[in-house]
DNA sequence: TTGAAAGCGCTAACAA
DNA sequence: TTGTTAGCGCTTTCAA
């Protein structure tokens, strides 16, 4: 048996809320006992009983992560380690522990959520997903349970704390790099339509092609389930049309690996016939051949700042939303269709 | 505030005691009072507190899950979401909530895992991952606490339970293969040394090229660090020997993605000049240029196995280590070298 | 089949 | 600065 509070008030003849101050680092303990109690909890190898203590004060210095429904072929995207060992990184820092949740289904999902809740497993959740109408999101709303979200709400005006990237801006500014190379014919493959990123990508896309008055025909613009058949689909379509585009951009690198393998079955070339630009830089996109041009979101931060978020949002601070700098890797995955220059 | 079991007992008449054996079901209580209090912890949205009852019985219901040292790259390894959601599953399932430690380096693991042991937060332990001279794993069983290594000990001798394939003959198939495609020139890149399932995928394509009479120069058996430039320099290395090889035994996919990938940059077509096969089938050897030749190792169940295992070992019933049954996936990475025979 | 009561290991208000 | 004590919400023994 695990030696208790008690035992170790005994040795040390003192009272057991003496141990439980100097367990807490009080400052109302005199140094003196405070040495003498420590020693003997290491001689005993004494640890406090989480129950014990949660039950007192009813909390558990332990937070919830949620993944995406894992029946998705997306949670393999490499994106999912990475954000967890961001927020394991500062949970860690912080002595809070991660439970995580992999439901299959939403349903599944959400029971989970409810057992984490009401069972005061957790302080607070991490969601790393959202979903319209998705009824955890609601649920933890109106509980009121702390709660961020990595990625965008769907109704910013919920008031819902979230953590992510400028995906616009970011998009914007990675379009314009196909357009400073000189492509006019520009496609777009991203995710299912009702993920904000995707949404948002899509629209620093369009920014970027108007600022620059290029058209682009619908065509152009494929949003497709991610990961599924690397995207195959997608470019079979885009290519086989009568103008089909030199540069794409695509929203995961996981996808685009899969866009470049079918360019390559087709018998095109990455970059030589189209170039591709891309999100996220996951360490694949670092060995590609060619190596991806993609915007470096900094999942490992995304996951850090949100677990910060989240425990000041415990802590009942007030919290806003945060917004993690993207930053563009520039590689070999395009190439340039104007005259004077040639950057591959 | 939550209602407690007590509010319960009040509104339904009866005592606290009662409804806990409602809770727990037991059968020592007549079905009518059973209808009654349930209907009532419905009304009131009771849900049992955790920390309570496992204070009350101590223990949790929990199991922790260890990562690989989180610095390394390769946690970026599908592999991990992989076994992840299989042992998500049957926690589920079994009503068990999953802890996980992302610990950066041997360390920080080391803290997490005693946090979890010593401060009752999980009731087992599954290792993610098997080192040499691992202090956790030799904490774990000084303390005779219940864990499960999924992958293979260094000493089996030691009696740990572990959930594995059969690695070596898995690695033997694989090899001959190969050289019933007329391959005789065949060499090796596996990950660090001091892993088991390095050793024995070697041990197998050892044993196998030994079978055949075919020798094995000691240059063509390359152990690389997982991911590392992505197998760059190993296939730098082998590709300039005097005799290159025709055929490689890789042991990650994701490594085989970076050999193939500093292949094409070198110049070498993949499987036109050199065939490979692989082991894990994540989902990107499926996407893959051409798609992976892998052996699929079952990562989900690798993962669901190791959870019951773990489950059952808590409950102190005698487990026996498992071998997930593994199975090759014959895709368009290798090409045959006889003359009558061209699988390509 | 049910209830009373003690106790799991800790915290925190209050008193000294 | 320290000790006493009640109590967190549940389980479980013992008695009825």
């Amino acid at each position: 048996m695990a030696p208790t509070i008690k035992e170790v008030a005994k040795i040390a003849q003192v009272s057991p809320s003496t141990v439980s101050r100097v367990i807490s680092n009080s400052p109302r303990i005199s140094p003196k006992t405070k040495m003498k109690v420590k020693k003997i909890m290491d001689d005993l190898g004494y640890h406090p009983n989480v129950n014990a203590r949660n039950l007192a004060v009813n909390s558990t210095y332990s937070i919830g992560v949620v993944m995406p429904s894992s029946t998705d072929k997306a949670l393999q995207n490499p994106f999912f380690p990475e954000v967890l060992r961001g927020i394991g990184s500062v949970a860690r820092e912080l002595d809070y522990s991660l439970y995580v949740s992999t439901g299959g289904n939403p349903e599944e999902q959400f029971e989970e959520v409810k057992r984490m809740v009401f069972g005061n497993r957790v302080d607070g959740v991490i969601l790393l997903y959202s979903r319209v109408n998705d009824a955890i999101t609601k649920f933890l709303l109106e509980k009121n349970f702390p709660f961020v979200i990595v990625g965008k709400p769907l109704h910013t005006f919920e008031d819902i704390t979230y953590v992510d990237n400028d995906n616009i801006k970011a998009s914007k500014e990675l379009t314009q790099h196909l357009i400073d190379l000189g492509h006019k014919n520009i496609g777009f493959i991203g995710g299912p339509a009702e993920q904000m990123v995707t949404a948002d990508r899509l629209k620093g896309f369009e920014l970027s092609m108007k600022n620059s008055k290029i058209s682009v025909p619908d065509e152009y613009k494929i949003q497709t389930e991610f990961l599924e058949y690397g995207g195959r689909k997608a470019v079979e379509r885009l290519i086989s049309l009568e103008d089909p585009p030199t540069g794409l951009v695509v929203t995961d690198d996981i996808v685009s690996l899969g866009v470049m393998n079918t360019l390559n079955d087709l018998g095109f070339s990455v970059p030589k016939d189209v170039s591709i630009v891309s999100f996220n830089n996951v360490y694949l996109a670092e060995i590609a051949t060619p190596p991806l041009t993609t915007v470096d979101i900094n999942i490992f931060k995304l996951g850090a700042k949100a677990t910060n978020s989240l425990i000041n949002k415990i802590n009942s601070k007030s919290v806003e939303p945060i917004i993690i700098p993207h930053k563009i890797k520039y590689r070999n995955s395009t190439k340039s269709l104007s005259l004077r220059r040639n950057d591959n």
